[in-house]
DNA sequence: TCTATTCTTTACTTGTTCAGTGTAGATTGT
DNA sequence: ACAATCTACACTGAACAAGTAAAGAATAGA
């Protein structure tokens, strides 16, 4: 039941090519700046992600990242199942990335079908939240001021 | 988002702890054939979860496990915590496992608002279900034939 | 065409976690 | 006493996570 750094690293990344989805393309350096993220972990985060075609790339001097798609085209659960495989807490009960475990009995197994539950509560929230949703979100929060707690004189 | 084979076998034992509720003790020797789970590898997880109180043993001839509490009394999350940590995808969001993250500005971090959600719906469902509810749904499960397909002369 | 800048590819490293084993010891019922 | 059971602690081998390193290929602009 966790995302790895790796996972977050490539949301994070996907947020800033969606908030700058006008510009042409968007600099891994830029990123990396942005949101502290290792350049060269960054790098191959972008890749992969681009072997997802969730983003497209242009080499060069005037080279960069952008997104592949819109952003209300891409949900969350893509770009996670891409970077860290399945949503499902247990893979014997993934659609896509399925295994068979070792359970005596697995279409009578009672954990099996909690665990189902969760899986279906988890990518429903994945799958319905976008890239876009992300925009906006990010967007509404930088409007909330700082809690008093926050603030240093 | 994944459980180990460490906590599925957890909340296997368990379950087999729970059906013998009225048993005085349960060998692990048992629970071990039954489940077909290592013998030297379910004593660390039984021991574990003595050590979070979910359980209690009896040593000597005539020693074995039982469950420290009622099921009905015994959430999954209880024992999915203690042996895997966070029930959360990213420990920023976590109650009792909370980790500072490395983004910017954590109060207001799009990411992790969704993350919020998608913790929320798991501990949701990992603290209503009990030890009793999987006792339930396995029973229910044993009823169901097997479907037609898994039949052989 | 040359060159600086950017992405691309592949491989390596270092530390940690996972899933288990091994060995020796402590308790208990008979 | 002794055999069955849990307890404690250390160890291992493989896999994975989070990066780093180095050389290469494409592109814009001089």
């Amino acid at each position: 039941m966790k995302l790895s750094v790796r996972g977050e690293y490539a949301l994070r990344a996907l947020l800033v090519l969606a908030l700058n989805y006008d510009e042409s393309v968007v600099r891994i350096q830029t990123i990396s700046e942005q949101q502290k993220i290792p350049k060269r972990f960054l790098e191959q985060i972008l890749n992969d992600l681009k072997s997802a075609g969730l983003v497209e790339s242009r080499r060069g001097v005037a080279g960069g990242y952008r997104l592949a798609r819109r952003p209300e085209d891409i949900p969350l659960a893509a770009a996670v199942r891409h970077i860290e495989g399945a949503l499902a807490p247990v893979s014997c009960v993934s659609e896509r990335f399925y295994e068979k475990c070792s359970c005596p009995d697995e279409s009578r197994c009672a954990i099996r079908s909690v665990m189902k539950e969760v899986r279906d509560a988890v990518v429903k929230i994945m799958e319905r939240v976008t890239v876009a949703d992300l925009c906006t979100r990010a967007r509404g929060l930088q409007q909330v001021p700082l809690s008093p707690f926050d603030f240093t004189i």
